[in-house]
DNA sequence: GCGCAAATTAACCAGTTGGTACATTCATCC
DNA sequence: GGATGAATGTACCAACTGGTTAATTTGCGC
């Protein structure tokens, strides 16, 4: 199995031979929800064009008709799972305590948490690849992008600021920039793990191969902002 | 026009009111090379689902007959094109001359022709986050990929080994480690352009902003390595 | 308990898409 | 110059796929 996102299981039909009243829950949340989930997962699994709208409707609990009737398009439905993946990376980001370490421990334990981050939340990352398939066409048409940098680049700026300001760290630096290396490393781990495992036969999933991995990216982020 | 391959121009029906002697040339290996080439802009245009072989067929000088004649299905062409890209990238490696340079001379020139090569080479990207997307899944199939690893690995190991033996690198490292991040730092800023350059505001394709993370990511490599 | 919009179901549809059947032309070998 | 396999063009198709039509049920406000 190849599960990136919980699907709820569809409830079996019922097969016993006296028919049960057929009744009905209206339940629009859940019902949206559900959608919501369940296309996600088929979403990550293979891209905005490989989704089958028909097999998402299959693994819901509900009907390919609702589909439409919440999201409209199949293109309505990707651009709600895309500011859905968004939105609960951001609230998994907010609760990191780094102003009380020093600069330096701060920016490790930043490093660490992006790195597992991203290695505990593949989904994210296939949906991240595929909209960067679709050159950001989706993202552009969203709000949510907005007031998206500002959290992950302000605790950047903080610790910088602080390091900078205690002599351990160089000056100069871009808080974006340092960012960019941040995301790049920790990213490409995931997202390009089956061509880089492929090509030197190994497989960057591991936990050995992850825990050397995050070290060496850690190491490196720290020389690159000392003094 | 979004264009990361160059598409031979399909001669026009001929409009004339005399139908001119319909006479055909064959030529097996110019219609093969120019589905290819065709095939690998669709691919890396739109991914393996999203690419059409109908688009394809129109936009060569030959018919979707012919496609099938010589790749047998969309995914044998999809294969064939794969094999090609990373052909066609070992090929440019090659003539890079780093053993006359001092190690760490050495290892920033071939982290710059890497960034340059990546930047330049966006149809590549492409392809190999495509590929990603499908989970290594042709790569796997392919002969190509054994002797893939060689000459990139080969270089950054020699550079290495005599940086370490003058006492200029610090020991330790792990050639295959260093290549992981010099790939995903030049990677991703293709790759993730688009996502990274929505949410921050800025155009990571533009001269300027290309300059300036290249010089980052030469100095991060140089600072991981040193003493 | 009724009116009515919201929620839901089931069947259906037209355009697309990968793939093929079949006939035809080219080029090489003798 | 004819036989023969390779190369090519045309027309076609069945399955898939995103999307819709229309009818029905639920549940809330009053």
């Amino acid at each position: 199995m190849n599960e990136l996102v919980q699907k709820p299981a569809k409830p079996k039909p019922t097969g016993g031979r006296v028919a049960v009243a057929p009744s009905r829950t209206n339940d629009p949340e859940r019902t949206r929800a559900d959608i919501l989930q369940v296309a996600m997962a088929e979403f990550a699994d293979k891209g905005l064009s490989g989704a089958r709208i028909d097999a998402i409707a299959d693994a819901t609990r509900t009907s390919k008709r609702m589909i439409y009737y919440y999201f409209d398009s199949k293109e309505g439905l990707y651009l709600a799972v895309l500011e859905e993946a968004y939105r609960r990376i951001r609230r998994t980001e907010g609760d990191l305590q780094l102003d009380n370490l020093p600069p330096e421990d701060a920016l490790r334990r930043l490093v660490e948490f992006t790195f597992d981050h991203h290695a505990g939340n593949e989904a994210f990352i296939r949906i991240v690849m595929n909209e960067n398939i679709e050159r950001g066409k989706y993202l552009s048409q969203s709000q949510i992008i907005e007031d998206l940098n500002v959290p992950a680049i302000d605790a950047i700026s903080r610790i910088y600021e602080r390091g900078r300001a205690a002599g351990v760290f160089r000056e100069g630096l871009d808080p974006i920039d340092i960012h960019a290396s941040i995301s790049a490393l920790t990213f490409f781990n995931v997202s390009n793990q089956y061509s880089f495992g492929r090509i030197f036969k190994r497989d960057l999933a591991t936990s050995a191969a992850r825990a050397v991995r995050r070290a060496n990216i850690v190491e490196m982020l720290v020389r690159f902002v000392r003094r």
